[in-house]
DNA sequence: AGCGTTTGTGCAAACGCTTGTGATAGTAAA
DNA sequence: TTTACTATCACAAGCGTTTGCACAAACGCT
């Protein structure tokens, strides 16, 4: 342990480590009863033990007497090296354990085989999922993924970019957060030429790819599903007014109303944060405000259990006198009593998407154009809207 | 897009593109009406547009006509370098919007300020918790996390500690699959000194840090507050045998029937894979078996809410005929009704420890000895087991 | 034999940054 | 005035790979 000293005292040898706040080490001094921090810096930590020196190209090179480019091409299979050569290099290269210096590579290649992704919560089963999609399919093709989350900030979705940025990542997948309206960050990679991808929430301005969700449809489905049930006066309970997937979700509700021949009460429309406690209150001033609402289309799945739990602790029942649906497929929906309906918006294959999306991009080169995907999705009626079966 | 040609007509107008396969990219050609795939070539893709010259400290030397040397120690302000020369130093990095290369720092530093976290799963809100408590130290102290999904599979886990390797993590955070039981791919990486912390499933013989979630204190605490709301037979539904976890809070559940001064039934102790089939066949097989059982502890909380599900489907009221607990503090234990019963192991903390031991380790250098540490966690009893107030 | 091709390999310059070692001043002590 | 620092900076050798180019030997043709 480096040789702190107390900043009352002045000991040293009364000082123990004390956790970590906001990135600074604490220390606590037993004489004097004292809490401190200080900022690490690593970069004058006592040099640790040297990675022990692997092998390099070098090594190898050095043991059978041929040149280091050699051996670089040998171990690539390039076809100006005789067969003979290339299975000595290769032999040598087992023997030795050699593992090639993927950072020398990167700095040479310009390249790092690695994509960056940047959603707004990990914790969150739709991201995840989103997540396991892209990363099946980059592993596949021996890319790296590196994530980030933004936790619902705009400023570390900038921070997160920018980190990515310097790390070289050859391209840049990404979910903004909720509260991200400006897109600088986006701007001005997009103009220096690494390949981004926006998906979910996406900003339609930029001339990115993009993958989408069926919002709209999906929307759509649902609301038709609960037109179709009987509900007649459905609520909505949107995210944040300007967020894409908020007005995409709610221009599929009021198709829904339009095809049914009625239109959507805008007293019904509810814009929130999508926080629970923003929810339910929604919810609550709804019920009171207006007696006559028959169901709520949460367009998140997590708010819509949250809304069913709500409605169940206060004795209503569901579906007979309100409905609740959600969007997503979260898989709490299924266990949740009465299960919920939702639109399933086929994550796993989102991301699939989204990573072959770049792959082509990468593929192209100079001469690619920006498209937009859109991943088809299914309604899942569960009991949660079920009064009647469907006409 | 790279000119294909036909595998059947040789021609290349008429090829699309049509997804990828196991990394290789599938084409279609619409004449023959025939699909195929080839082995993409990352390497001998065309050059796409170069990364666009970003500065460098060259530039920013040639513009104030300075070494490299002095920009370099001028922007990470060693006291070598005069204030004044610091300041028009910063001012150009600035002006010429200058961003350090990642790569080459880490080349040179032979340290990439990474870490690498192996998770058997990011979707399970158990493991993607832990994540974001790490990546919260890391980010405080800008280090970067990179994250893979060994998906309960040993060869994976083993290609993913690989892959890190390769890549220089400066440090890598495991938490095995349930598949692993050879630890070869640790052992190595110890060997060469890489820092490496194992949580929640551990190695217990690999001499490495490791954080440990309060299972046995935990198991124990559900299974004594189940013996006091009066169940007697209380099957324990485990993970593979093997398994460190399943070991441990086995330990803890026949603690607390030694402790009320009776003895577990070992007819009651269930070893399963944790799947959902498996554990609803075990449980089946187990009501059938023996009509005394009055509780279950199943050591996953998804698996608890399985059984619970599955239970009030066969009509079994929960928790009077049966009760049930799980360990994790699942979101979704709490959604579910009758709400589930479980240990709280706080895998956020949990995180922030593992990252914390991490820097600790790295701080310490070469005389940094293993050390194992306990996070503790907080029974929440919900109705899945409460018959009646705590004695 | 003379000449143009292959074939197989080595040289050396990048890639962008860090850092040990000097070098040159100016300044203070002797 | 000499000596001894100190402050400030430049040089250059890496870090481990990739890759354009040169070059020599071998080969096939007239």
């Amino acid at each position: 342990m480096p040789r702190v000293k107390c900043k009352k005292c002045h000991k040293d040898e009364t000082i123990i480590r004390s956790g970590f706040i906001r990135g600074r080490q604490r220390f606590f001094c037993k004489e004097c009863d004292y809490y401190f921090t200080i900022q690490l810096d690593f970069q004058k930590r006592k040099p640790s033990r040297l990675k022990d020196h692997s092998t390099t190209i070098i090594d190898i090179a050095k043991v059978i007497g041929v040149s280091v480019s050699t051996v670089s091409r040998a171990l690539k299979d390039h076809s100006d090296i005789s067969l003979e050569t290339k299975n000595v290099v290769k032999q040598v290269a087992a023997e030795l354990n050699y593992q090639p210096n993927t950072l020398a590579q990167s700095l040479t290649r310009r390249e790092t085989r690695t994509i960056g992704v940047i959603i707004p919560d990990i914790e969150t089963y739709f991201f995840a999922s989103i997540l396991t999609g892209i990363q099946s399919i980059a592993s596949a093709v021996g890319y790296k993924v590196m994530i980030s989350q933004s936790r619902e900030s705009h400023e570390t979705e900038v921070a997160n970019v920018h980190t990515f940025i310097t790390n070289w990542v050859d391209g840049l997948l990404i979910c903004h957060s909720k509260e991200t309206n400006t897109f600088d960050h986006i701007k001005l990679n997009l103009k220096r030429g690494i390949p981004i991808i926006q998906f979910d929430r996406v900003c339609e301005e930029l001339n990115t790819s993009k993958v989408l969700l069926d919002d709209v449809d999906g929307s759509f489905q649902v609301t038709e599903h609960m037109i179709g049930q009987g509900f007649k006066r459905i609520a909505i309970i949107a995210g944040p007014e300007r967020l894409y997937v908020t007005r995409k979700r709610l221009e599929g509700y009021l198709k829904a109303f339009r095809k049914a021949g009625t239109s959507a009460d805008p007293a019904l429309i509810c814009y929130t944060d999508l926080t629970k406690e923003a929810i339910l209150k929604q919810v609550d001033e709804l019920l009171e405000r207006d007696r006559t609402i028959d169901a709520f289309f949460c367009i998140s799945d997590i708010g819509a259990v949250n809304i069913i739990v709500h409605l169940k602790k206060k004795g209503i029942r569901i579906p007979h006198e309100i409905g609740v649906a959600g969007f997503g497929n979260d898989p709490t929906g299924d266990i949740i009593e009465p299960s919920l309906t939702s639109f399933n918006p086929q994550t796993y294959k989102c991301g699939e998407t989204v990573a072959q999306m770049f792959f082509d991009q990468i593929l192209d080169g100079d001469d690619h154009v920006a498209q937009t995907k859109m991943v088809k999705g299914n309604l899942i009626v569960r009991s949660s809207t079920f009064r009647r079966p469907e006409p």
